[in-house]
DNA sequence: TTGAAGGTTCTCGAAACGTTCTCTATGCTT
DNA sequence: AAGCATAGAGAACGTTTCGAGAACCTTCAA
C-alpha cells in the first residue's frame, strides 16, 4: 500500500515534520511551499495528497493547517531522517538552507568500518562517554589530532588522540584532565583505526 | 536464465546496492553513471537492462528511480556495521571474531523522528558538543531527566534536560556549569520531542 | 456577516528522466 | 585482417515529474 515517493514528495514530508517540530502546528500550504521553494499552492497540495495516498499523512479536508502526521514505520533499509535545522539555546530554530534530510548511511557507512563500544572515561572531554559507540575506519596511519584505536606493545588497545613528535615517537593524549599523556617510540604503537564518528543511544 | 555478467555489469550492480544502502532509494541513471564514471545515461541503461536479463534486478519502466533489487533479503546488512564488543588486549582487531553487528536502522530510525544539529555548548557536560546532531522522537510529554526539545512561549526552541517541579512548573537544566537552570510555569513550555540518540562525525 | 485567507481542482508548459538509437573505440578471437 | 563482444558518447523521443497560475469553494476571524 505504500507507494514509492518521489524526491520532491519526500522533501515535502520532511518539511511538514520540520514545521511541526519548529512551531508545534502544521504548516499552511503557502508556508510549506515557501519551505520547499514552491510558489503555487496547487503544487504543494498535490504533493501532500501523494503523502496521504502513501499513508504517511492525514488531511482534514478544507481545514486550515489540517495536515496531521501518521505513525509510519520506517522502511527497512531507509537511512534518511529529516534534518530540521540548528537548535540554539534561547533562539528559534535556525533553518539550514541547503539540506532537508540527513543520510545516516552517508554518515556512517563505508568500507572497512566497524563499531566499538567505549569503556572508560579517558576521552570524556572530547564528548566520548563511557558506553558510547565509535565508528572506526581501519587504517595503519593517522594524522595529528585524529582519535585512534592504538595497540601498545601488541597487547593493550586504547582510544586516544594521536600526535606525532619530531623525534619519531608518538604521544597518545587522553581527553581527561585526570589522565596523563603517554609517549611511546613509534615501534611500540600500532594504529588499528581512526575514529570517524561517534554515537550514543539514550534508550 | 542466468547469463554471465561482465565486469562492468557487476560494478553497476554493486553501485546500485551501494546507493540503496546509502540513501534508501534506487539511483537515477545519471547518479548511477556518476558512480561508475559514465557520462551517458544510455550506457547506464544498457547495463541495467543486462542486470534485468540476468534476473538480478527489476525495473518499473519509465518511473524515476524505478530500479528494484530482486534479492531474497532487501539490502541485507546494508545498514549494519560489525560491532566489536570491546577492545581485546593482545589481539589485533581483525582477528576478533565478528560476533555481533549494529544496525543503524534499528538504532536510529523510528516513527516521528528527526534530526537536529546542535549549536552552542549548553549541553556539553552531557557529551553533546557544538555541531553534534541529536535524533529526536516527537513527543508532548517526557520524563524527568530526559533531554528534550522545548518550545518556550511558542517561539524559542531549546535543548535542555527536563525536570518537573512539585508546584507544576518545570525546570530546564543546561549541562554546563556556566549556565543557570531556567524555571518556567508549565503553560509557557511546550515539549516538542525527546532526544533518543546523539551522533557526531569526525569527517 | 463579510472580507480575506486558505484549501481544492484544473490546465498548461517546462524540465528531468528513462528509453532507444547510431556512431565510435578498444580488445580479443579466429 | 576481419569478425565479434564490450563499452562509452551523445542525440532524439516519449513519459514522468514538477511548477505556475487561474478559478472556485470553504474556513476563519474581525
Amino acid at each position: 500500500m505504500s507507494s514509492q515517493l518521489t524526491d520532491r514528495q519526500r522533501e515535502a514530508y520532511a518539511a511538514i515534520r520540520d514545521h511541526l517540530a519548529r512551531h508545534g502546528v502544521a504548516p499552511k500550504l503557502h508556508e510549506l511551499g515557501r519551505a520547499l521553494g514552491i510558489r503555487s499552492r496547487g503544487v504543494v497540495h498535490r504533493h501532500v495528497q501523494a503523502l496521504v495516498a502513501a499513508g504517511l499523512v492525514e488531511v482534514e479536508s478544507g481545514r486550515h493547517r489540517g495536515i496531521r502526521l501518521l505513525d509510519a514505520e520506517p522502511v527497512p533499509g531507509a537511512t534518511e531522517l529529516p534534518l530540521l535545522g540548528r537548535i540554539v539555546a534561547g533562539q528559534p530554530l535556525e533553518a539550514i538552507p541547503d539540506e532537508t534530510s540527513i543520510d545516516l548511511g552517508e554518515f556512517f557507512m563505508g568500507p572497512g568500518r566497524f563499531v566499538l563500544r567505549v569503556q572508560g572515561d579517558s576521552m570524556i572531554e572530547a564528548g566520548i562517554l563511557d558506553g558510547d559507540m565509535v565508528v572506526v575506519r581501519q587504517a595503519e596511519r593517522a594524522a595529528d589530532g585524529d582519535i585512534v584505536v592504538a595497540l601498545i606493545d601488541g597487547d593493550e588497545a586504547t582510544l586516544k588522540r594521536l600526535r606525532h613528535n619530531r623525534d619519531g615517537s608518538v604521544t597518545l593524549l587522553p581527553a581527561n584532565r585526570a589522565l596523563a599523556p603517554m609517549i611511546y617510540p613509534a615501534a611500540r604503537v600500532r594504529i588499528q583505526g581512526v575514529v570517524v564518528a561517534q554515537l550514543r543511544s539514550y534508550r
